[in-house]
DNA sequence: TCTATTGTTCGCATATTTTCGAACAATAGA
DNA sequence: TCTATTGTTCGAAAATATGCGAACAATAGA
């Protein structure tokens, strides 16, 4: 995919606290968060949200902006994850606390 | 003032995780509860802002309406504090990571 | 090579946010 | 009562965000 190619991913020192704030701030990219938490990995389809793939690529950029999510290529799949470690030493205790809070 | 009579705020079960996480993803907003955070109690005013009042009174509805913030009528000036023990109690952990990062 | 799969990007429409100045409301004090 | 102070609310403009279908790109597999 051409986008995969040049997939920019901001550094730990590049990640802002508010930009990390309003990709979690959307109801629908903090569910993507949380399933990645506790899947590990996942594919883009294998989000089973009734909107569209568009949409759905647009909430995952979103989130790789923000340096809340990393995305791999594995043949015609991306495969999704949590960057929780360099999130967690940026921001110690933010995720614990978003995705342990009970809504 | 008329809309302070009317002031309403979101009682600790009401208020949403991604709601907060808005709120707070407004860099001028951060800043406010950054400053309320470390000096308690503040004044509208006191907030040296280069934005328009409008603005700024925008801004404390959007915290207000969130749940992040209180705000107290005294004479002619609402004195507003951030509602530190609610919040903690709401989603433990999450004021004191964001407001301990260091951005 | 042809086709299916998986996602991204484009173009566009709609909705929400941000921001401002002006007008208004409530209180304090002269 | 008149005026100053402190904020809120209104109305409108500009900027962003959201959401969709269609078109495109890259790889896998027949």
């Amino acid at each position: 995919m051409q986008g995969m190619r040049r997939m920019r991913f901001p550094t730990p020192d590049q990640i802002s606290l508010t930009d990390v704030l309003y990709a979690l701030s959307d109801p629908t990219r903090l569910q993507i968060v949380r399933m990645l938490a506790e899947a590990g990995e996942k594919t883009c389809c294998s989000f089973e949200f009734s909107i569209a793939k568009s949409t759905l690529s647009h909430h995952f950029k979103v989130l790789r902006d923000a340096g809340v999510v990393h995305t791999r290529t594995e043949g015609t799949q991306s495969i999704n994850s949590l960057r929780w470690e360099e999130l967690e030493a940026r921001f110690p205790g933010l995720l614990p606390a978003i995705l342990g809070a009970i809504e």
